[in-house]
DNA sequence: CGACCGATCGTCT
DNA sequence: GACGATCGGTCGA
């Protein structure tokens, strides 16, 4: 099990990083509680140039500050007043893309997972979704700013290997407000993942 | 199955 | 004062 380092996160393909992570293992060390779950779908954002990013046009706010901070921070937000949205923040200092953890599969921790969300039993929404699945995880805006390469959140590389070919490739959900940005292939999954959200194709 | 809608609040205009 | 990188429920076909 090897953690993911500066080094892979301050690469400056995000479009890259965001397909190197499905199949990564993110974990999460909260409440001392530990629990993980395998990535199993992600979206890019290009930060200055890309019409779906927070810091597009390089508009920068105290909520998007830490997107330009270095490569292997995490930023947490809160979208529509209710879901804690998890993103690796990626390339180097002042340059601000991002990658949303949109879905993944659980691997440990099922119980606590469970009493994080209250539901009563095990199912695919569990952690499918960038919401549901920073509440299985624990995550919320509190960690916003983390460095990913300290031992509260972070990401492994566990073995597990991912063929290139299951890897599904399409648009971003929930962007429409993007324009033309809109269609940029930009999101990856994990072929015939159950946990994947939104459209499978 | 798809379309629609309310929840709920921090952030930016 | 409007709105969102969502979710889960409801309603109709």
């Amino acid at each position: 099990m090897t953690k993911l380092d500066y080094k892979f996160y301050s690469r400056r393909n995000v479009v890259q990083i965001a397909r190197n992570l499905p199949g990564k293992l993110l974990v999460t060390n909260v409440g001392g509680e530990c629990t993980s779950g395998r990535i199993v779908e992600t979206e890019a954002y290009g930060g200055v140039t890309d019409r779906a990013s927070h810091a597009y046009g390089g508009r920068r706010t105290a909520r998007t500050e830490v997107m330009y901070a270095k490569g292997g921070t995490g930023y947490v937000y809160l979208c529509y007043g209710v879901h804690h949205l998890f993103n690796v923040v990626t390339n180097a200092k002042d340059i601000p893309h991002a990658i949303l953890i949109r879905a993944v599969e659980p691997v440990q921790g099922l119980e606590m997972m469970l009493q994080r969300t209250g539901k009563k039993q095990m199912d695919y929404t569990l952690t499918s979704g960038p919401g549901n699945l920073s509440k299985a995880l624990g995550i919320d805006v509190r960690h916003t700013g983390i460095d990913l390469t300290g031992d509260t959140i972070f990401i492994a590389d566990d073995g597990f290997s991912v063929h290139p070919g299951d890897i599904v490739t399409s648009s971003r959900i929930g962007v429409a407000y993007a324009g033309k940005d809109a269609d940029l292939p930009y999101r990856f999954f994990l072929k015939g993942n159950k946990y994947v959200s939104g459209r499978k194709h």
